[in-house]
RNA sequence: GGGCAGGUACCCAAGUGGCCAAAGGGGACUGACUGUAAAUCAGUUGGCUCAGCCUUCGGAGGUUCGAAUCCUUCCCUGCCCA
């Protein structure tokens, strides 16, 4: 079988490795690698997705994977790359989210018969004891060098509490421990882990003598400089009840040309030959590639069925003729009884409830600029009603500027 | 614990008694042009019963006809000293 390292760099996956010979020479036989995850939110997002690509790559050729969802270290927070300090979750609140956590990744990994593990650090790092912990751990550790990192220069100018600063030796111990009793010698993880993952090959080679490695990806930005997975309504989740499978497509299929073949390499497991088919297409042609990469992304994670729904709802939307048929129900949609249609609602109420805008100034605003559809026409009398007229089929479909789309249905 | 400087809308940041729903920039949104792309140009960006009204400038009080702006106090942050 060909070496995992190869296809991780064809595919983009790889942005430093701490010793590259090494490395690949590791993965010649099975190893164990290991992956952090922060229950910070009840799901993970769209930017979480490029790990989770690279661990699934690492499974497909025979090594084993775990995955660490970070409830011990969720509950100091990470500085790296961040402002400002992460609010402080309760306990309570860390372990729904972990739960949830856990439940998603199970889609991408098989976690049968040990082939990949699911691990909690809560279960040894809230075991440990203060004094021991610094005699063994914390005499590793220089602070000068910690200070001149930039993850905590940029900190120090803002403020980072001893908290915060102990993160990084709490994540080196993980995989110090991850070495000790699963044999792990590879974490990866984001670019602006690298720091705190370097900090763990230095503790285990301390330790143990042994020669670990780490291993980052690029950060995941648009073309644009815009961080990967973040859109006007917010993030972009896994969890279909939080982001539908259709916005989830739709966040998909408007990836900017420049990204596609980016995004095919890493956000799928079409062959590489087909990627760089579709990567190759220019000027329109690139939509056929960003309809494959929105299908396959979809797909991963919501499922064959799912996925194509969103398909055939995105279809039918940006296609000619009026939406019809039961595409259209994997567009966002909101009941209304049918009373108050025939009562007459005014409109910028009905885009307020949709969650088309957040506000009726929001709505009225949107008017004003010409961006208020129903059924395809524009509407641009700020006091217009949406009556029953307006029903066919009991469904009304409202749209905000070019593309975000509402079905309404009457009941 | 002491001294100093700060906490303004999504973010950065002006404003230092009325002309402030609050300059400017970023971001975002809408329109035009397009290919559900980018770039470009224009507009918008607290809420509402919208030519008017209401609530915002760390929290709570106070002075004043009137406060983001002045006073008191509390909370938080940075710098220096311990």
């Amino acid at each position: 079988m060909a070496n995992v390292y190869d296809v991780l760099v064809e595919r983009g996956f790889i942005y430093q490795v701490t010793d590259e010979a090494g490395l690949r020479e590791a993965l010649q036989a099975p190893l164990t690698l290991y992956c952090g995850y922060d229950p910070t939110a009840p799901s993970l997002q769209a930017g979480n997705l490029a790990t989770i690509m690279l661990l699934m790559h690492m499974q497909q050729h025979g090594h084993r994977v775990i995955v660490l969802v970070g409830g011990g270290t969720t509950l100091i927070g990470d500085p790296s790359g961040r402002a400002t300090a992460r609010p402080i979750l309760s306990p309570e609140v860390i372990a729904e989210n972990q739960e949830s956590i856990r439940q998603q990744l199970a889609r991408f990994l098989d976690f049968s018969g040990g082939r990949a593990l699911m691990l909690n650090n809560a279960d040894w790092l809230t075991r440990l004891n203060y004094i021991e912990f610094l005699r063994e751990i914390g005499r590793h550790f220089s602070v000068n060098e910690m200070l001149a990192a930039e993850a905590y220069r940029q900190r120090l100018e803002a403020g980072l509490t001893y908290l915060e600063f102990s993160y990084r030796l709490l994540q080196a111990y993980d995989f110090l421990y991850l070495y000790r009793n699963y044999g792990c010698v590879l974490q990866v993880g984001g670019s602006d882990q690298w720091g705190n993952i370097t900090a763990g090959v230095d503790l285990i080679r301390r330790e143990e003598g042994v020669q670990a490695f780490g291993l980052v990806i690029p950060l995941l930005t648009t073309s644009s400089g815009v961080k990967m997975g973040k859109t006007e309504a917010g993030t972009i989740y896994l969890a279909a009840d939080r982001t539908s499978p259709y916005e989830f497509y739709q966040f998909w299929i408007n990836t900017e040309d420049a990204d596609v073949a980016r995004f095919l390499a890493i956000f799928t497991l079409l062959p590489m030959e087909e990627v760089r088919r579709l990567g190759s297409l220019k000027g329109a042609d690139l939509r056929l590639a960003k309809e494959v990469l929105a299908f396959e992304v979809t797909r991963l994670v919501h499922g064959q069925r799912a996925a194509e729904e969103a398909r055939a709802a995105s279809q039918v939307l940006f296609g000619e003729g009026r939406p019809a048929g039961r595409a259209v129900e994997a567009i966002p949609t909101t009941e209304v009884p049918l009373a108050r249609l025939e009562a007459g609602i005014p409109i910028v109420e009905l885009f307020a409830e949709t969650g088309l805008t957040r506000s009726r100034s929001e709505a009225r605003r949107l008017v004003e600029q010409g961006g208020v559809y129903v059924n395809d026409e524009r509407i641009d009398d700020v006091d217009a009603l949406v009556t029953a007229e307006a029903l066919r089929d009991h469904t009304i479909f409202l749209r905000a500027g070019k593309k975000r789309y509402h079905r309404v249905v009457a009941v």
